[in-house]
DNA sequence: CGTCTTTGACCGGCGC
DNA sequence: GCGCCGGTCAAAGACG
């Protein structure tokens, strides 16, 4: 998806590094334009009333701004923070899982059903340290994880595609067992889903995607860009359990309300770094809101009502 | 009757 | 070469 693209014309006073000068500049002229009309002392009072009011935007625009950058700084710490944390838990992993090779003949009885899995909301599909080979090479994967009732013990979650299960295995590291799942929509769809309760939290639900439909949502068709932009609005992905690895393969989401946006992983996945991200959330923000006419035409009236009125 | 699910068999990669 | 393991196949049964 090219955001870049996206109908940004109104300017929304989005970019916070402005320089001051220029909004001085504008005042000026502002006043510059009343004075012109001149005559009337209510229009003088209406116009200083104005630039008061731009004051006090401005002043709260900057306040806004720094709270913007600091909000930033903390996002981009807790991000590295838990890359850090997933880089450790990994390569702890593979030592522990070395360890438990060469001693797998002596307790692997005892093992499977007591191990408490480290990384939570993991089911077992992080073994790409154990294939290298394989290592998410050139296929779209992307996990995620759905609160499901401990219950209900079908594998099923529900994205709006159609799925035709194909296979289940009982993996050796999760005593629960693991559904495999193709795209039936098409015949022609690459994609494939694996399903497998958490280890850790049987009411998780985590399913892995492999690969891309080359079709829309057979459930709503029309909804794609639209979802993608309620999800950019709402932000209802929920980023502090989400990460983007380095590689650019890899998306872990956790949507506890799927039925809210169901493609946002795919927005997500064609997004580079977080700041990118970022950059792409206010993108499509401005982009929404510029596309919708009542929302123009609104503003436009409140403008020039303002103004005009009063001449 | 067509579609979907279940489940044991089979295959290939990997480590020893 | 052998065994383990994850992934896939395909026959049989269930279901609407």
């Amino acid at each position: 998806m090219d955001y870049k693209s996206s109908d940004t014309s109104l300017d929304l006073k989005l970019n916070p590094y402005r320089p001051m000068k220029e909004e001085a500049h504008e005042k000026k002229e502002f006043e510059g334009v009343f004075a012109q009309v001149d005559g009337k002392a209510s229009i003088k009072e209406e116009a200083g009333h104005l630039v008061e009011e731009l004051d006090r935007m401005s002043s709260e625009n900057k306040k806004l701004t720094h709270t913007l950058a600091l909000m930033r700084e903390n996002y981009d710490a807790l991000l590295s923070y838990l890359m850090d944390l997933e880089s450790n838990n990994s390569r702890k992993e593979f030592i522990e899982s070395r360890k438990r090779k060469a001693e797998s003949q002596l307790y692997y009885g005892n093992y499977v059903g007591t191990k408490g899995n480290t990384e939570s909301c993991s089911g077992d599909e992080d073994q790409s340290w154990k294939r290298p080979k394989e290592n998410f090479k050139a296929k779209n994967i992307s996990r995620i994880c759905v609160r499901a009732d401990a219950s209900n013990t079908s594998l099923t979650v529900k994205d709006g595609y159609q799925w035709r299960k194909y296979g289940q295995k009982v993996t050796r590291d999760n005593p629960s067992p693991r559904a495999y799942f193709r795209c039936s929509f098409a015949p022609s769809c690459p994609v494939k889903k694996k399903v497998q309760r958490s280890a850790e939290d049987p009411s998780l639900l985590v399913a892995t995607y492999e690969g891309e439909h080359n079709h829309v949502n057979p459930s709503r068709p029309h909804e794609l860009s639209l979802a993608q932009n309620q999800c950019a609005n709402t932000g209802s992905v929920d980023h502090s359990l989400s990460s983007k690895r380095s590689s650019g393969s890899t998306v872990t989401l956790d949507l506890i309300q799927p039925e809210l946006c169901d493609s946002a992983k795919h927005s997500i996945q064609e997004v580079g770094s977080p700041a990118a991200f970022q950059q792409f959330l206010v993108q499509q923000m401005a982009s929404s809101l510029t596309r919708d006419p009542n929302f123009k035409t609104a503003l436009a009236g409140a403008i020039s009502g303002r103004i005009f009125d009063n001449i």
